[in-house]
DNA sequence: GCCAACGTTGGC
DNA sequence: GCCAACGTTGGC
């Protein structure tokens, strides 16, 4: 079981409009970047996520779940650009913020704060379990 | 809205 | 195959 980390502009898509998905899930598709495509092939079903609020809102809103591995992207003819579904699993009690992953020093390596531009990033074990025990789970 | 950081593109 | 120019991302 591997951990990861999904952000999205709530602008574009949204942890609200993952959740209205349910168990059907949502391709994860309009990745356009080789590094966040190559973790998104190394993924698994059952494989858990963050689902992280960019640019508005800053925090990390939600957990889902790895429902297909990757196929090509539908949102694009480029065979190059693959992709997974994810599906919503469950809010954060308490939402936790990157001002909070910041000031934490268990987090300091967190892909999220050492390269804020990677879409879709790898957690560690021990930093999911740290940002769940912040999030209230 | 700004701008630094990063990835990609394309001329040489 | 280098690297300058360009476009995009995302925290602030």
């Amino acid at each position: 079981m591997a951990y990861w980390l999904f952000k999205s502009e709530p602008d574009a898509w949204s942890w609200d409009q993952q959740v209205k998905k349910g168990d059907a899930g949502e391709e994860w598709g309009g990745v356009r970047n080789y590094q966040a495509r190559n973790f998104m092939r190394e993924m698994k079903i059952g494989d858990q996520g963050f689902f992280y609020h960019s640019r508005q809102g800053l925090e990390i809103v939600g957990i889902v779940e790895v429902c297909a591995e990757a196929h090509p992207d539908s949102t694009t003819d480029d065979a190059r650009w693959e992709c997974v579904d994810i599906k919503a699993v469950k809010p954060m009690p308490k939402p936790v913020s990157m001002k909070n992953v910041k000031a934490n020093p268990k987090l300091e390596d967190m892909v999220l704060v050492k390269n804020s531009r990677l879409s879709v990033q790898p957690v560690k074990p021990e930093e999911w379990e740290e940002v769940c025990r912040m999030g209230g789970l």
